[in-house]
DNA sequence: AATACTTTTGCAACAAAGTTGCATTCTTAA
DNA sequence: TTAAGAATGCAACTTTGTTGCAAAAGTATT
C-alpha cells in the first residue's frame, strides 16, 4: 500500500514526500470521502494544516482526486479511479450518496449520472449529482 | 414588492421584522441564487452579521429558501417556489446550474432531476444536481 | 392605546476555517 | 555530491461561523 502512493505521484509527476504519502494512505484506507477536517484529525500532529490545504489543492488539479459538494460548507474528497488519474483530467461521472444517519459521503462508482437536457443556450461541462437518505450499512 | 415579502413571511408564521423584510427583498430582486456573503454585502451595514445567518437559517427551516451545494465552501441560497412555500417543506426538484465566466448560480426550474437508480439497500430522500459550464448570458 | 408576553436583534467574545509570505528543509536531476 | 527548484512549517492574518445574553421590537390581549 505504501508503493501504490508513491506510484500515484510518479505518475502525476510530483514529488514524493512524507506528507503527501501519508495522506494518500489516508485516502486508500477510507472507506468514504473525506474532508479537510477528517484528514487534519488523522495527521495533524504531524504535519502542518497549511499543508494539508496545499496538498488536497495540488491533488485536485492532478486529477488524483475530485471535491464531492455539499451544503453544510465541507467539501469532501475522494479519490479518482484509476481511468481519471492517468489521463490528468476529471471524467468522473458517478453519484455520490450522503447518509443522513452515519453522515458518511460515498463515492458510488457504478451509478452513473443520467443525462439531462438544459435549455437552449446553456454549455454543460462538468456535472454533479448528489442523493441524500440512508446508506445500507444504515438500514 | 414590499407587500410580497410581508405575505411571504406570514404565510410561513413569521414575524414580520425590517431584517426579514429586507433579505426577502433582496431575494426577490436577485436574478441568481445568493451566498450569505451576498447578501452581507447588501445590507450589512444595516444589519448585523448575526442576523443573517439566524434568518437564513429561519428561512431554510420554513422552505421559503433552498439552499444549492457547492465545491466552493459557499452555500448559496434561493428562493422557493410558491408550491414548496406553502406546504412547509421542500419538495424542488430541479437542476442548478453554475456559470464558470459569470460565476452565477441558478435555477433551471423548468429542467427536472431526471430518476436514478440506487444501488440495493439505499433509500433516497433528496436529490440535488448542479451542472457547471457556460450560461446563457456568458455565450 | 397600553400592557404583558414572546421573539428577534445586536453586541461581544469566541472558535474554526482558510490564506499569504518567507525562511528552512527536502527532492530531484545533473 | 551538489545545485536548483519544490514543498513544508511557521507566524501572522483574514474570513467565516457560533453562542450567550441584554436590549429592542413584534404580537396578541385587554
Ligand atoms: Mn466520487
Ligand atoms: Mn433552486
Ligand atoms: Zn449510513
Ligand atoms: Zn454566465
Amino acid at each position: 500500500m505504501q508503493k501504490q502512493g508513491e506510484d500515484i505521484l510518479k505518475n502525476s509527476a510530483l514529488s514524493v514526500t512524507a506528507s503527501r504519502k501519508r495522506i494518500l494512505e489516508i485516502f486508500l484506507a477510507a472507506d468514504n470521502a473525506l474532508a479537510h477536517q477528517d484528514i487534519e484529525t488523522k495527521c495533524a500532529d504531524q504535519y502542518d494544516r497549511v499543508t494539508i490545504y496545499r496538498t488536497l489543492q495540488t491533488f485536485l488539479e492532478k486529477g488524483i482526486i475530485h471535491n464531492i459538494p455539499s451544503t453544510d460548507n465541507m467539501v469532501r474528497y475522494a479519490l479518482c479511479n484509476d481511468a481519471c488519474i492517468t489521463t490528468g483530467h476529471h471524467h468522473d461521472n458517478h453519484v455520490h450518496f450522503r447518509c443522513d444517519q452515519c453522515g458518511k459521503t460515498v463515492c458510488l462508482d457504478d451509478v452513473n449520472i443520467p443525462p439531462v437536457n438544459l435549455p437552449r443556450g446553456y454549455t454543460m461541462k462538468e456535472i454533479n449529482m448528489v442523493v441524500n437518505g440512508i446508506c445500507k450499512s444504515c438500514k
